[in-house]
DNA sequence: GACTAAACTTACGAGAAGTAAGCAACCAGA
DNA sequence: TCTGGTTGCTTACTTCTCGTAAGTTTAGTC
């Protein structure tokens, strides 16, 4: 990241009152400051992606009204909507096991599994900082 | 949050259809997951949190513009915003420097400092998962 | 006296999240 | 057979957050 882009001219933005610091800099053909980074707290910055993810470390696999459980505020509807965006990442995989009331079971992927170091930081940063 | 409303028996979810098991649950006098982890990532999961925090972290002092350049996709409003919240927290500090036009700079407290490890191994994540 | 710079604010529409309820498939028990 | 229960989602609607654009403030400078 902060790739290249060390300014000897402090330059562009504005040029009355207040322009458009946004477009000047992004037309300057200036690339977004980290595509990946910003990809990566896109999704796992959505609300509850990153809980979802923290307990799908600790058990390995969970049903849909498990994880519900284990994380009581999150609502059905966001945890449908937040399992398919992750299914689509490549984050969680989804297995349906034949019986009656159907039941789904979800377990990380490796790049889903990959994530435990930084969710771990995470809660070791919370742990210490927060009350 | 869950006021009144003790109901004695487990009682969980639903009696027809669909009730409300979000209700049901945190009624039940269930803490939720993990609170400290919840406000972590309520934080720095907000967007643009993790790459203002990114930035201070390479960098050791800024100012409010040179963040505004350096995550060029981000408004000045919601850098405004951001940088009100993680000083709030506790997580940057905001130094005014005397003169005209007023210029502020902002650098981590030891508490955003710390946060270092998890942001690195979200890139790192990133960097290996991401396209 | 108009112009400029830096750091914010304000206004407003669009999109994401929260809340509540409904649905489909199946089965156990009365 | 009828009632009720379980499970994994949807749908409908409200509220909050984000993105875009433009305005404000303070004081030096041309």
């Amino acid at each position: 990241m902060a790739p290249a882009e060390d300014g000897p001219q402090p330059a562009p933005r504005s040029s009355s009152g207040r322009a458009k610091r946004t477009l000047v800099a992004a037309g300057a053909g200036r690339p977004p400051c980290c595509p990946k980074y910003h990809k990566a707290v896109e999704l796992i910055g959505r609300r509850w992606t990153g809980a979802i993810v923290s307990v799908l470390i600790k058990r390995q696999a969970m049903r849909f009204g498990e994880i519900a459980e284990a994380v009581p505020e999150l609502s059905d509807r966001l945890l449908s909507e937040r399992m398919k965006e992750l299914e689509r990442y490549g984050v969680v995989a989804r297995n349906v096991r034949p019986g009656r009331p159907t039941r789904v079971e979800y377990e990380l992927t490796q790049m889903g599994r990959d994530l435990a170091p930084a969710v771990h930081e995470l809660e070791r940063w919370a742990r210490r900082w927060l009350t």
